[in-house]
DNA sequence: ATCAATAACAGTAATTATTACTATTAGTGT
DNA sequence: ACACTAATAGTAATAATTACTGTTATTGAT
């Protein structure tokens, strides 16, 4: 895997993102700075990245695919109704439990991923007005 | 939601199959049953079923969606190779913390997903073999 | 610095999973 | 038995992602 400003590019705009970018947000994103950047490419590159594990892959958050530049120990939250994905940090003692469980799993080479689906208080709060 | 053949089929093959099946692996598995099943049928039940509770949703099982329809509380492994998806059990104390952290968690009425993303055994061994 | 080899690119076409639409069929309460 | 309408079959449409092709840019060696 060879340098490119492409992927330079697209690393960064993934790290300066609070948010867990899809690839098309990305490439929104980044289109104004490189005008002649390819859909294809963030993807290319988003792939690349994930499968070295530079950058971790979100699957599920409403079928596309979302990604997440954090390497500290977390988990996922999705609200089933924005899509919005926040991270979570898991208590001490759980994420101990879990690496443990991890190790002793069935798979080698494995990345565990933690989705807790729901409805965000943002979204709660809004469905309830609605609803008056 | 009322009763349809369909839906009584498609929950039945769900029950009945060790794999968690995918959306198109069902509707092969009906069709000869059934000539006249629709594939949107099975997707329409699939996700109503999911969306009812009675079943599970698995994003993320290599794009495609797939369908657990087990309720006791479980996680799974995915092989990155053959894209096969088993259940495994939390030991008792893990359950029990990661209950607990759902309960406090910033979104309510949510599912808690837990994914393990890795090799397998069997391919770990045909991919050593065929390296051979 | 120049150059050859080729990884990565842009642009576009193709694929694949899933959803939407419409006329018809079948489950359900009266 | 009948009317109401949810659910269906069949097909068309959508949306995310991947594949393909000719061109460009990075890299290691001369």
């Amino acid at each position: 895997m060879r340098y490119s400003r492409q992927r330079e590019m697209i690393l960064n705009a993934l790290k300066n993102n609070p948010v867990h970018p899809t690839a098309d947000y990305l490439y929104g994103l980044l289109r104004p700075k490189m005008p002649a950047l390819s859909l294809g490419t963030v993807y290319r590159n988003l792939n690349m990245l994930a499968e070295s594990g530079a950058i971790k892959r979100l699957r599920g958050a409403g079928g596309k695919d979302r990604f997440d530049h954090n390497n500290f120990d977390h988990c996922h939250v999705i609200c089933k109704n924005c899509g919005r994905v926040r991270d979570i940090m898991l208590p001490p003692a759980l994420a101990r439990g879990l690496a443990k469980f991890k190790a002793d799993a069935p798979v080698s080479a494995q990345e565990c991923e933690i989705l807790l689906h729901g409805i965000c208080r943002d979204c709660k709060k809004k469905i309830k007005e609605t609803k008056k």
